[in-house]
RNA sequence: GUGGGUGUAGCUCAGUUGGUUAGAGCACUGGAUUGUGGUUCCAGGGGUCGUGGGUUCAAAUCCCAUCAUCCACCCCA
């Protein structure tokens, strides 16, 4: 077997021109979101410095990260003794100091900041690039995938999230995809996590918390034992993961009952209950849900989370993001906050193609295809191309005087409308042969009429 | 990082309780049809059965190891 002769590395994938069609079909769709909201698009490095993307994500993303290896001889400043330790995390800084981007959250942070004078604010900008991620690919996971993200930094006003979710809506209705769009606020979490006495140990609570619909509580109790959570405070937890009612009694038991002690959840719960005030008045395809399990892994959020599953394939969130008011920070710049939302172009082309939500009427290919007939006709052909590629029809000749059958073949393969057969007798008239390859019929025309036909 | 499945032609897969020359469909090449594709018919090329070792008279088939890949968990888009 030729395996390592011709491959790629795993969790990466070769895109053929039929799945680009697909493919630029969902970017043009999100990008004209985006862009009617008042977007507009920057871009940046696939490598960002590794300093600037260690310790953003957690200790789970910080492993996950791929680093790109200094040039040069990178171990001469190293220590033997620093070699024989034989310690990877520690020689990390010396042989590498570059890393390919994990999200387009952190760039931007590190864009804003770096490009302070250049841009106003509230600024928005939408960011459609790939990030690389070294996870173990899966089902709708891959070490290469195309983020689309929407951020709005420098501004405090919950009609962000307000836009962010109707722009969700908007997309996933254009997409033809049907979601579930679920909602929360970190701030409820942390108040939470503060009432029941564990107010440093709030990630893996909420991480135990936002597992409470698939592995049930038991199994959740069983997670927060073992992470050092104490029985008081995990029987104090029950009541609030049993939670039920209305969006407005959920919220209002937790203010009035639940987080009274806690100032930061009440803040939290007094969001939320604004942004369900403002939500109820927009007629949205799909009325988002206030989900106190979610709670994202992501270490940079600190107010609303949200996040977007489809509702008819099994596959990780297809949407997710939220508010960071820190993130700035870390680079420098304080008391900037942000908030954005990210689609995974690649989840989403999954799902539309297994469940079959791509239009019929997107597939971009040659209209018109020039049959070869050999040196004299060639000189014929290009100029009658010429015109026809004035008139914004889609044409080509076939490179090679091969034998007729094998170039229809090429037509056929290619999805060519129609092909052109100039050979003598229609040089000596004036004329085209047009044939209609879905039908079979042909027809002999001039330039003229062949244009109008196919404009 | 943890657990499970699968590796046979370019692709998708058959291959009987181990048995002699490993098959099919699709794709490819040629022909039926030298100015006509998608249908049909005929012919052809293409395999160290993932790799290494073991058991056996005999291994694609059984055992061990290893690599690759897919799936689930974790985490995430």
């Amino acid at each position: 077997m030729a395996k390592n002769e011709a491959s790629i590395p795993k969790g990466t994938r070769d895109f053929l021109p039929g799945e680009m069609v697909k493919r630029n079909y969902i970017f043009k769709t999100i990008r004209t979101v985006f862009e009617r909201f008042g977007y507009l698009p920057i871009e940046t490095p696939a490598m960002e410095q590794a300093s600037t993307l260690t310790g953003k994500y957690g200790e789970e993303g910080d492993r996950l990260l791929f680093r790109i290896l200094n040039s040069g001889n990178y171990l001469a400043d190293v220590s033997d003794d620093e070699i024989l330790e034989r310690n990877v995390n520690k020689l990390k800084t010396s042989l590498s100091d570059k890393g390919l981007r994990y999200d387009l959250t952190v760039p931007f942070a590190r864009f804003v900041v770096q490009h302070l004078n250049e841009i106003t604010f509230p600024f928005k900008r939408y960011q459609i690039q790939p990030v690389w991620r070294a996870d173990k690919p899966q089902k709708g996971r891959y070490r290469e995938f195309f983020q689309c993200d929407v951020d709005v930094i420098g501004s405090n006003s919950l009609l962000n999230e307000v836009e962010q979710i109707q722009i969700i809506d908007e997309i996933f209705k254009n997409l033809g995809i049907r979601i579930i769009i679920r909602i929360n606020d970190r701030r409820i979490l942390f108040g939470i996590a503060e009432v029941i006495g564990e107010a440093d140990k709030i990630i893996p609570i909420t991480i135990a918390i936002d597992k409470h619909d698939k592995i049930g509580a038991h199994k959740v109790n069983e997670e927060m034992a073992v992470k050092g959570i104490s029985e008081k405070a995990i029987r104090e937890l029950q009541p609030i993961l049993g939670l039920t009612g209305s969006v407005e009694e959920k919220l209002n038991k937790l203010e009035n009952k639940i987080l009274l002690r806690s100032r930061i959840g009440r803040k939290g719960v007094d969001k939320m209950k604004r942004l369900f005030d403002y939500l109820k008045t927009l007629d949205l395809e799909v009325n988002p849900v206030f989900d106190l399990t979610l709670a994202r892994g992501l270490d940079y959020y600190t107010g609303t989370i949200i996040e977007a599953n489809s509702i008819e394939m099994k596959i990780g969130s297809l949407c997710g993001g939220g508010r960071y008011d820190d993130l700035t920070g870390i680079f420098g710049l304080n008391d900037v906050s942000g908030v954005g939302v990210s689609f995974g172009a690649d989840r989403i082309y999954d799902v539309m193609e297994k469940k079959d939500k791509f239009p019929e009427d997107i597939t971009s290919t040659t209209t018109l295809m020039f049959v070869n007939f050999g040196e004299k006709e060639e000189i014929h052909c290009l100029s009658l191309l010429a015109e026809i590629r004035k008139s914004e029809i889609r044409a080509e000749l076939f490179p090679d005087k091969v034998k007729i059958k094998k170039q229809m073949n090429y037509a056929n393969q290619k999805n060519v409308e129609y092909v052109a057969l100039v050979g003598e007798d229609e040089m000596k008239n004036g004329l085209i042969t047009l044939k209609n390859m879905k039908t079979g019929d042909q027809e002999l025309i001039t330039l003229e009429e062949l244009i109008e036909k196919l404009s």
